[in-house]
DNA sequence: GTAAACTAGTTTATATTACAAACTAGTTTA
DNA sequence: TAAACTAGTTTGTAATATAAACTAGTTTAC
């Protein structure tokens, strides 16, 4: 490993799975979210979008906060700073490579 | 799916992968390269590339010229028209993603 | 002349995943 | 009272990625 590409074996694979990818982005841009929002969001399946988003918890970059609006549950999802942190370091890695370089090589 | 990101639900998984996205990258720069400078260049262990240069090739992302210098055998692998459109393509998805879209909410 | 190091891989085995579907447990509304 | 809702968990399958072991030859150093 010589070159200047030896960052990308290190990517964060928690977000870069593109579902968890799409949650992250879209967490960045709102305060946050519950988990209806999300699921029609991202168009993923009930069971998938509880699991891709315990991992981003396991991972702590989601803070997730229960409570009861009357007696119907309510899960409001948000990142944390960590969550924050890692999503602007995974996209200051990637940022090389899918920014253009402008100079094509010669074909 | 109702938002603006289910774009990346349809991301170029073969492409995506970070060891292969390393490799397409660094093929995209230059106008070919041989087993031994990829492997030097992307850290991957011998079985590891193989394997990842073979799905790339089956995607058709990828040619592969095989010759003999002297005695010896010597494989050149470049990018496929079909290679660098997918991975245009690739980056054009990712894009808006990577890049700050400058208002950062209000936290 | 033979052992080590080289090119360029393939095969195999393991471990981790992502995902959909089925299930749980309760609440509300028609 | 049955259907539709919130908010998930559990389970099973299928696809991956990865490292390690193996193949098959060539070249070079001792």
């Amino acid at each position: 490993m010589s070159g200047s590409l030896q960052n990308l074996s290190g990517l964060d694979r928690v977000i870069h799975e593109p579902a968890r990818l799409m949650l992250v982005a879209l967490l960045s841009s709102v305060e946050s979210a519950d988990f209806l929002f999300l699921l029609k969001e991202s168009g993923l399946t009930k069971g998938n979008l509880s699991v891709h988003l315990s991992r981003l918890e396991e991972a702590g970059y989601l803070r997730v906060d229960k409570t009861f609006q009357g007696k119907i549950p309510h899960t409001e999802y948000s990142l944390t700073a960590k969550g924050r942190t890692a999503f602007n370091e995974y996209r200051k890695k990637l940022d090389p490579i899918i920014r253009r370089h402008s100079k094509p090589a010669k074909l």
